[in-house]
DNA sequence: TCACTACATTTGTCCTACAAATAGGTATTA
DNA sequence: TAATACCTATTTGTAGGACAAATGTAGTGA
């Protein structure tokens, strides 16, 4: 875990305030000494203890405000992930582990799914995939298609993961783009081998109450993702 | 999605910059304006600019070296995610919420799992299980119970997995620690009612090959966070 | 051609200054 | 006395200048 670049003032700074916090037990609400202060317990310039509260204002660790000073708060904890979710700046490999926990995420939310559900939720499913097949089987939108996952995950109940979920899914749809000409004979493939499953199909074992055979349809409708995941070779 | 408090120029500053990666789509490797390009380009000073650059550069969007400037580099997702995991900082709502992700995570791998396992990594996984039992059934260390579970996520083979668990780990046996004395009925409870699933009933599911007996197993194992989840009451 | 040197550029750090906001105290008034 | 209006001191946000350190680059000499 050694260091490839000499680590600035700036970078022992924030460890020196997340210390401070950790070390002083503060919670959201409470005070954190003033920038001048901080800047003299370290003996740095007060620039690079704003560069440091900066980065944790951007975390979302601090708040600042005129003349009241600096105060923690309880972060969102994905403000950071959300800023580096660029697909043209990840490598193929990272994708890769994106869909796998993505794959994982939404089989394993299973059980949390079939003891949150409500007759309305069900319901609401049903509107969903209505209106899908009432456009047709090809022209099975984008729009739809996401609403019915986002729906599932509300369900489960974890703002943690819908939120996780709503944040990686730009990278997938990115991908499946991106990579067209390798998502697209999958696809075929599994509708000549009559193994597509459609939310329809899931739908019906939610109704049937049968937890095994929706992680199954669950599994086999996210197919596509876990062939590009253990097949797709990068040029 | 309104702004609670004024938006500063830093947090223009790095916005815009971010925007100049991806409407020019650069990408790892490529080069950015150097600071007082980007100043002027703004029309706002230069420490300005160094506190947006100080932030990605936090998250690992850039790099910077003297003379060379600044380059584009492949973020680790998880950089901000690990400095805002701090169990003093977060609500018990929050806490929750990422147990719930570790249990649909450790039940979504089990596909992984079963395509993955070789036959030295079930022998590694008895020798951890044998070194528990030597050490007796009431002197489950903390460590043993840990090794277990984190073979069981290399098994799986997903780093990005793998890194979310072991953030998230210390929040878990904060968690446990904190409310000890909510955990531990649970433990005897479930102990009375012979439902205790152990790591050893677990890995003979592995060897057996069963996968729903494994789900239930991981399941079970689990299951005094389930019920944390579910029914733990904030003072 | 190659090694060495000098130079120019760019980041990292420090300093000073001031505007804007505002908490807290003070004076004023009903 | 109590409520209100005003003042002042403090603190963050922003600007701009200065210089050290690092290092690519060009130029020099063998």
């Amino acid at each position: 875990m050694k260091e490839l670049h000499t680590t600035t003032l700036a970078d022992q700074a924030e460890e020196k305030i997340i210390g401070y916090i950790k070390e002083n037990h503060l919670v959201p609400g409470d005070a954190l000494p003033n920038e001048m202060q901080f800047s003299e317990m370290m003996g740095i310039s007060r620039n690079v203890v704003r560069e440091a509260m900066s980065r944790l204002r951007m975390l979302g660790l601090i708040e600042s405000r005129t003349k009241r000073g600096i105060i923690v708060t309880e972060p969102p904890l994905l403000n950071g992930f959300k800023k580096v979710l660029d697909p043209q700046l990840l490598s193929i490999e990272t994708i890769k582990d994106m869909m796998g926990m993505r794959i994982a995420l939404e089989v394993g939310i299973t059980d949390f799914i079939f003891t949150n559900i409500t007759d309305n939720d069900i319901k609401e499913l049903y509107e969903i995939v209505a209106r899908q097949k009432a456009l047709g089987i090809n022209s099975l939108s984008a729009e739809d298609e996401i609403k019915f996952h986002l729906k599932i995950y509300q369900i489960a109940g974890n703002q943690f993961i819908l939120k996780f979920q709503e944040l990686m899914h730009p990278i997938f749809s990115f991908s499946e783009q991106n990579h067209e000409n390798y998502f697209k004979p999958i696809s075929q493939r599994l509708k000549k081998e009559n193994k597509i499953v459609t939310h329809a199909d899931i739908l019906e074992f939610i109704k049937k109450g049968d937890r095994e055979g929706y992680r199954k349809a669950i599994s086999m409708h996210l197919q596509p993702y876990l062939e590009f995941l253990y097949n797709y070779q990068h040029k």
